[in-house]
This record gives structure tokens, sequence and C-alpha cells, in this order.
RNA sequence: GGGCGGUUAGCUCAGCGGUAGAGCACUUGCUCGACACGCAAGGGGUCACUGGUUCAAUCCCAGUACCGCCCA
């Protein structure tokens, strides 16, 4: 016996520990089948569920668990990313509790308590997303820095740097002084802010009392300006160009310079040059040849050296403009102050003003590995659904600046690069083979620095199944089928995927991208600690059951378009499994559970034939809807017809039907034909909700200890499964009961009434039906009798369906001008839709150019209509005579 | 500033060249032996605005307004 409630919590342990131990989320290299390959985007070692993963995992599950049944051999690759930044953050904050900064503990003991840390972590997001309920391989789970994806990473860097696609430059990189490391440009946020705009006057040089005015959101730089620059047709400045200006302060002279850089329009139209400390003065700097000069040091601070005035030698870089602003006002050289709203760039994860910095770093050639890599999708050989973000991958691709790899931290890929005392550069694999470049005895000294994490989550793809070794699961599993992930990190990840899979693989690492939606609150808040809106997707497991929140993000993930999540919205689909649940315990109460030597093909009466045609028509549709990646529909098909078909009509309709003893041979057909339903909706709705699913399969179906609904086939059905004549049958068999619940609700018939219907009026085959369904229709519509007549009683209720007109005799009980109110107002209805229709066949133009077919649907609309008009106001006259 | 998306029932959202849909909420009535996490019946919409294309526009096109995102 089925429990009277269904209890996720109890049961969801017991079947995941059951599917993994019995080995069903393996994929088997050795197969003949099709391979179907989905790589998991790797979650960091840090993280803990949140519910964007849980929107990401139960997707890709959805697609896994479809394609297994489906006959596929599926590998869905797991595993967990070592997300440089975020522990160093982590462990760096630990030891600061205690006092301690990680130069003190040094490289390897800090190594150490990372590694510790790891283990204690990567397992929280691992065992958080078998609560998912997600199958994906576990036994090939790889971690970034585990031996084989290290080696891989060295391969692909001395791969590259060979190539000449890595190399070491001196560049102005994005610092943070908090992290004490370069990061990339896809790690600064630009935050607009209220700032202030100095203008500054610069003495020209041998002029008396003649200056420029620059204008400038930092003017502790000025310390390191070596140039102002004008723009060349600007015909203020156009003599001054090649002349010099004395630098306040430091008063050092600096030329004036041509550069369309600046812009007449904007303030003075001259602009200080300081290529050191700024992207766009960077790019002026090199143009003319200028000196670069650092004024700062990793700290920010203003560096200890002779060229700075001594009161400015390590100070910060705030108190260094204050005491700038102070001295030029001292001066008389400050000509104005304004407030602007300018953007300045702050670090994603420490949030402190991230300072363009001079230093020398490694770079990777991206502008040169991008094209290949935004051809593949113009090419159509990587396709992104929905297709609009291919816009956002082609800005990103389309427009490279050359990646700089190197990372300032000891948690990561070191660098596999070796210098010797005159600076010479060796790059191998390892320690013995650079020195074999360099020479015996020729002293080395290995990079510090580490690599970008997202360096070998480029290489996810192919080096989590073998690469650069030539395995059988390379071969087989590469390219993916499907990369499913957010748009957030189309830029971070994606796009490094398609670089480096084509330079390595020389293939695309997946043919699809799906994209899926950013999941936010009831208000459409993105989620955030400190908003404190979050979801924890564990907690509404707790609350709801997996099967639950699984189904919810499904059903409410349509393309293009965010998730706000709510709590109503997950009480709905919670009740749904509950549905289930039920109808499954209705199965076993009335014995509806064996369909041992059931054909579907051999159902005779309408009821069966038409569910299995509505079966048949839902698995249809959750197949293109998967197919297509829509799955908000493939779960609203699901939800309409278990909920509105099943259990609302079907079921209901069998309840006459099975306790009729009378007809024996028709009762062994429902009982048969319930029980194949639910067997195929319980395998149809596995992937979405395998929980519940597996239970009650558990509970009816399962044949030995083996069998699983997780393995079980996807249906395949006859096309002769097709039952037309029986869904018009049972379709008129709902209006009869609809048409006959609906004016007993609007005319107050107490709902325990049972009442008599008389049929006018009825065809040869709709007396058949009623002959056939009398027993149905009663106990849905409520009805003591149905009998045929040719003239209705006076003042009784009535209603159209189809030819026939449907009476309930039933004056004494109801109020006669409030029936005649209703016809009138039903009457008035199908009036304007006559007119409409009407308005449309009287226009030459639409019945000479619309299509036959719709001309013809609209004809026989107003047919319909009309008669059933007709029918009305007959029925309002006998009520009137 | 450039680009992309959105605007449909009270709310959250599907849909789509020819009858406007769902869930929740709301109203009314129900102990019809699966289910009140339920059953049944309802009410509720100028499909943001303005033009254009079309026999026909909520849907396609252009523009406007507002909201959101991405990139400078």
């Amino acid at each position: 016996m089925m429990d009277k409630n269904f209890n996720p919590s109890e049961i969801e342990e017991k079947h995941y520990r059951d599917w993994e131990q019995a080995g069903v989320f393996s994929c088997d290299p050795n197969s003949d089948k099709t391979p179907y390959t989905i790589m998991m985007p790797p979650p960091n070692v840090t993280g803990s569920l949140h519910i964007g993963h849980a929107l990401n995992h139960t997707l890709q599950d959805i697609l896994v668990r479809y394609h297994r049944m489906r006959g596929y051999d599926v590998l869905w690759q797991p595993g967990t990313d070592h997300a440089s930044i975020a522990v160093h953050m982590v462990l760096e904050k630990q030891l600061n509790e205690q006092g301690i900064s990680r130069d003190e503990i040094g490289r390897k003991n800090f190594l150490e308590k990372a590694w510790e840390w790891k283990e204690y972590s990567g397992n929280t997001i691992t065992s958080q997303l078998r609560r998912l309920g997600t199958t994906p391989d576990w036994k090939r789970e790889r971690f970034t820095m585990d031996e084989g994806l290290s080696k891989a990473v060295l391969k692909a860097f001395v791969k590259l740097y060979e190539a000449g696609l890595i190399y070491r430059a001196e560049r102005l990189v994005n610092w943070d002084p908090e992290r004490q490391t370069v990061i990339s440009d896809l790690e600064v946020i630009q935050k607009e802010q209220k700032g202030k705009m100095w203008h500054i006057r610069y003495p020209v040089e041998g002029e008396v009392e003649q200056f420029i005015t620059v204008a400038t959101t930092r003017p502790e730089t000025m310390l390191g300006d070596t140039a102002v620059a004008v723009h060349p047709d600007d015909p203020r400045y156009k003599d001054m160009i090649g002349k010099s200006v004395i630098l306040p302060i430091t008063e050092r002279l600096i030329p004036i310079i041509a550069d369309e850089y600046s812009d007449p329009e904007k303030g003075s139209g001259a602009v200080k040059i300081t290529p050191a400390h700024d992207f766009n003065d960077f790019e002026v700097g090199k143009r003319h040849n200028l000196q670069m000069i650092s004024i700062m040091d990793e700290h920010a601070n203003i560096v200890d050296k002779e060229f700075i005035p001594e009161s400015y030698r390590g100070v910060s870089r705030e108190k260094a403009r204050e005491l700038i602003l102070t001295e030029l006002e001292e001066l008389d050289l400050l000509a104005g102050v304004e407030t602007i709203k300018n953007t300045i760039p702050v670090g994603e994860r420490s949030g402190v003003v991230i300072e363009p910095f001079m230093t020398k770093q490694w770079f990777c050639d991206t502008p040169t590995l991008a094209k290949p890599a935004a051809q593949a999708v113009r090419d159509g050989r990587t396709r992104f659904i929905p297709k609009q973000y291919e816009n956002m991958y082609f800005s990103w691709v389309d427009n490279q600046l050359p990646w700089c790899i190197s990372r300032q931290l000891w948690w990561g890929h070191q660098i596999p690069a070796w210098y010797d005392n005159d600076g010479n550069i060796y790059v191998a694999e390892n320690e013995e083979e650079a020195q074999k470049q360099a020479g015996k005895g020729v002293e080395l000294r290995r990079d510090e620095d580490v690599l970008d994490t997202w360096f070998s989550s480029a290489l996810w793809p192919f080096s989590t199944i073998g690469w650069p070794e030539d395995t059988t699961e390379l071969a087989r599993y590469y390219p993916g089928d499907v990369l499913v992930t957010g748009f957030d990190i189309i830029t971070f990840w994606v796009s490094r995927m398609m670089m480096f899979s084509l330079f390595f693989m020389d293939d695309v690492p997946f043919k699809d991208v799906y994209i899926h939606a950013l999941v936010r609150d009831a208000r459409g808040q993105k989620m955030s600690k400190s908003k404190g809106n979050v979801m924890d997707p564990l907690e509404l497991i707790e609350k709801y059951g997996t099967d639950a929140v699984r189904f919810t993000l499904c059903a409410m993930a349509a393309q293009g378009r965010d998730i706000r999540l709510a709590d109503e919205r997950l009480q709905g689909y919670r009740n749904f499994i509950t549905k289930i649940w039920n109808a499954a315990k209705y199965c076993e109460m009335n014995d509806c559970l064996s369909h041992k030597d059931f054909d579907p093909a051999s159902a005779k009466s309408a009821p069966n034939q038409w569910l299995i045609h509505e079966i048949n028509i839902v698995k249809n549709e959750i197949e293109r809807s998967l197919d297509n990646y829509r799955f908000n529909e493939a779960a609203n098909a699901a939800y309409q017809f278990v909920w509105g078909t099943f259990c609302d009509w079907y079921l209901e309709i069998s309840k006459p039907l099975l306790q009729d003893e009378a007809d024996k041979i028709d009762t062994i057909e429902v009982r048969k034909t319930t029980s194949w339903a639910l067997k195929q909706i319980l395998t149809l709705l596995n992937p979405f909700i395998p929980y519940v699913t597996e239970e009650i399969y558990a509970n009816f179906y399962k044949k030995d200890e083996n069998d699983r609904l997780i393995t079980a086939k996807w249906p395949k059905y006859e096309n002769s499964l097709v039952y037309s004549d029986a869904k018009e049958t049972m379709e008129w068999l709902k209006s009869v009961v609809g048409e006959i619940r609906s004016l007993r609700a609007d005319m107050n018939v107490p709902a325990g009434a049972k009442i008599e219907l008389l049929v006018k009026g009825a065809s040869e085959r709709t007396k058949k039906s009623f002959k056939e369904y009398e027993e149905v229709i009663k106990r849905m519509a409520r009805l003591s009798s149905i009998s045929h007549v040719d003239t209705p009683p006076k003042g009784a209720l009535q209603t159209i369906v189809g030819e026939s007109c449907l009476i309930l005799p039933i004056a004494d009980i109801i109020d006669l001008e409030a029936e005649k109110a209703r016809l009138n107002k039903v009457i008035r209805k199908i009036d304007d839709e006559i007119k409409k229709i009407e308005a449309k066949l009287g226009n030459d133009k639409f019945v000479n150019n619309a299509p036959e077919e719709v001309v013809t649907q609209q004809k026989s609309r107003k047919a319909e209509a009309l008669d059933k008009r007709n029918k009305l106001y007959s029925a309002l006259e006998q009520l009137s005579s």
C-alpha cells in the first residue's frame, strides 16, 4: 500500500543511493550506442549551491536523463574549478583573523592549507548537487588542478608559447592593490559615481603668465605626466604645439604634443598625459614615444624615488591627491572644480579601485585566437540558443585585447617558465626540460606567478577526457553536444573554450550553447547576500521536495527571459507532485496496476482510445520541446496533460466504468489502459521529476532488483495510436458535462440535487453516445436520468451542444427571469461573433485574397453560430410563452 | 554613447498573421470514498503608444515612452 502522503525527504536519499550504487550514471566508452556529451560547467570549490546552479544543473540533468532513456551513451562530465582568487580570499581572511600574512607562512604552507581546504569544501558542492538528483558520471569527476588537468595546462602553455601565442611583455595592466595581483579586463567593473573634475593651469615655458589649462579627475597622477596633448586642428593651440610646459610641483619640462585623442569640445581642449597610469594615455605615449613614469608601487602608494618631491614619497594615492590639491591652490594654479558623473574601475572581488600599473606579465594572443572562434559561430558550427546571445559573443571575440594570464598568486597552475640570471626565458613542461634548453650548470629560477583560473577552464572540454593523451574517451565524446550555462560567462569561459578548443582540437568544443535565464527574486531583483533576498535551493528542497524545485525551475525556464521565482510557484508545483502521487493511489485502489499483455493498439472503447491518443500527443510535444531546449513548454505540456486530461477527465470517467460490473470486458480494458497510461506518465515525467516517478514505479511496476525507471526506455508508439473519432466523442462528452455543470452553477441548482436531462434533436450517433456513456454523464453532471423528447416542457433550462438541445426541466426551482437574462447574454455574445464574421465575409478583398481554407473556416464558423443562435432563440421563446 | 531584450488578466509569465492563454490570486458552490496541496463553476485583457505593410496585426516593419541587461 502506498503511503497516504508523499514524503519526498524519505525517499530521495534512498533512490539516489540506489542509482549511484547501481552505476547508472556512468557512460560506456565501449558501447555501440551514439554518444551524447555534456560538459558540466565546473562550480568553484569555494562555492555552495545557489539557485543559479540549481537551474543550470536541473536543465542539464533533464537533457541527460532524457537522452539516456532514448538510448544514447551519455557522458555528463562533472568536476570542480580551483577558483584561484576566491580561494586566496578565503584563506587570507582566515590567516588575517590570526594576524598572519601569507608571506609569513610562505608559499609551501599556504598551498598545503589550500589543498586541505579544497578537500573539505570541494565535497560540499558535489554533495549538494546530488541532493538535486543530478546524474553526472561521478566516477569521472575531475578537478582543474588534479594531475591530469595540470599536465594539460603545462602542455597547452608550452604549445601556445611555441606558436608565439603566449608572450611576456611590459604593459599597462589592471592592478588590484588590495589583492596584490593583476586582474583581467573582465574582472574589472566600471562603477558609476559622482566625481570631481579639477582644472589645473600648467605654465607654458618661456612665456610670462601664459598657461594651458588641463582637466583631470585624478590630479595625483600629474606627478607622472610626460606631456600635454591638444588636438592638431584646434586653432587655440596651433602655435603652442612643440613648446613645453613646466609641470607644477615637480617642475619637470614636458612637451605639448598634437594628438587626436584630445577632444576640443571637452573642457579646455588640452589634456594631461600620464602614460603609466591611464590606458588611453598609454596609447598616446606609445604613439609619441613618451617616457612612461610609474609613480606608484604595488600598494598604490607613491614611490619613494628621487624624481618625486620629498613630501609625496610613500604616501597613499588618496593622500597624494589631497596634498597636490592643497599645493596647487597655494600656487594659485587651480582654475576650478566641477562635480561630474564618471566611472571608476573597481575590482570585482576586492571592491577596491583598480590602478593601471606598468608591469611585466604574461599575455595570450587572444586577438589571433579569437578569429577562428568567431568564424565557427558565424559558420553555424556552434550555435547559440537563444540566438540573440551570439551578439554578446561576437562583441567580445571581435574586439579582443591580449589576455593577461599571469597572476601574482600562489593557488593555481604555476607558470612553466624559468629565467637565468641574464633574464633569458625558458618555457618547458618541467624543470629538467628547461635546464636542457638553458644548458648545464645555468642557474634557473622559476616564474613565481600562476595562471588565471580561466586558463585551465578553457581546456575543460578536452582536458577532462584525456587530452593531451589520445584516449578512447577523447575520440568518442569530443566534441560535446551542448553546453548549458548562464550568459554571464559567455565572455569569461565560453569564448575561451572556443578559442582553445579550435587551436588544440581543431574543432569546436560543443555544437550548441544553451544560455539559460538568470534567477531573480519575486520582485525581479537580482539575488544577493547583501540584499538578503537569496533563496537557498537546499531550503527549498527541504520545504517542497526536490521534484517540486526541479519542476518549478524547468517550467519557468522560458528562453530569453529571466526567472522571477516566487514561493507560490513552488507551492503550485509541489501540489502537482502530490497530485501525481494521489492519482497513483487511485490506480492502486482500483486495481489498475497490471497491464500485462496490453497492447494500446488493441483498445476498443472511446475513453481508452482517447487517452492513448492524448498520451501520444503529449509525448510528441515533450520531445519536440526538449529537442529545441524549450524546457518550459515541455513542463507545461506534461502538467496540462497529467492534471487536466488524465486526472480531471479520464480518471473521473473511469470511476463509473469501473463500478459497472455488467460489462466485464470494458472494465478490464479500462484497468489495463489506466495502468499502462500511468506507466507512460511516469516514464515521460521521469527526467523532470525523477524521485516521485521512481518511487511510484518501484511500488507498482518494478520487476526485479535491477528494474528502475531511470534506465527505462523512452516510449515509442505506433503511428496507429491516433484516434480522431474517439477524440471527437470525448470532446462531445466533455462539452455535454461542461454545459450542464455550467448551467447548474449559473442557475444556482444545488450541487447535491440530482436532476433530469431531456435531449431534443439528437442525431442517431449522439443518441448512441448518450446511451453508451449514460452512467458517466449521469455521474459527472449529477443527473437522475437522460431521455429524448420532441417538444421541451415549458419553462425549462436549455443549452446547445452540437446539433442537440440539452434541457433541464426544473422550472419550479429556478428563477425564470434570471434564465431569460442568461439566455439573452449568451445570444448577445453570439451575435457579436456573427457580426464580426459577417463583416469579414462581406469584404470582397478578404474573400478574394485570403487563402481558401481561411474563408471556408469562417463560413462554417458562421453557420455554426447561426444554428446555435436559432436554437437559443427558440429556447428563449419557449420560456416566455 | 553603441548594442540587445522586455512592455499581454490583480501578480508571475506563455503564445502568436485569421476564435486571447496558463499558474497563482479573487468570487461562488461542494465531506461526488485518489487528492482541500482537492473538485466544480465563474469574473477579469484597447495585448505600452503612434504610424506603416497586409484582405487581415497582439504578432511583421519603423518610430516614441518606460524598464532591464551587455559593452564603452
